[in-house]
DNA sequence: ACCATGACGTTTC
DNA sequence: CGAAACGCCATGG
């Protein structure tokens, strides 16, 4: 147990509230959690979220410019983007399509 | 305690 | 536009 554990929960919760075909960034999650700065946490967080039993759809979160970064952490070379247009969302050269449109801030909508 | 390593973000070149 | 330098902070050796 440490205290971080909170954090990681709750980024999780967070994660889980991403609508069907919308994405958010790691740095809109650490804000929303008043944690700013700490958007490398959040990255960390979804690659220890495979070992939650709650599924969690890591694939929903980006960095702050669309780009798939953490596409590496998934199985094969494109199953994030798999995922992502399974949900009908765009990807480009690991670019995600109509970013801004289908960007979901938590501050804003939750 | 020190150093290295990131699924980040911002600034600068 | 890509690369690099910082700042940030939990984790691991």
């Amino acid at each position: 147990m440490s205290t971080s554990d909170n954090f990681f929960h709750k980024v999780y919760e967070i994660a889980r509230l991403i609508p069907f075909g919308r994405v958010t960034s790691y740095g809109a999650i650490a804000s929303y959690l008043g944690a700013a700065k700490s958007a490398r946490m959040v990255g960390w967080a979804m690659t220890k979220s495979r070992t939650q039993t709650e599924e969690v759809p890591a694939h929903r979160v980006v960095n702050r410019n669309g780009i798939l970064t953490g596409k590496h952490h998934f199985e094969g070379s494109d199953l994030m983007q798999q995922l992502l247009e399974n949900e009908g969302v765009k990807v480009v050269d690991d670019q995600i399509q109509n970013f801004e449109k289908i960007f979901w801030n938590p501050a804003e909508e939750l």
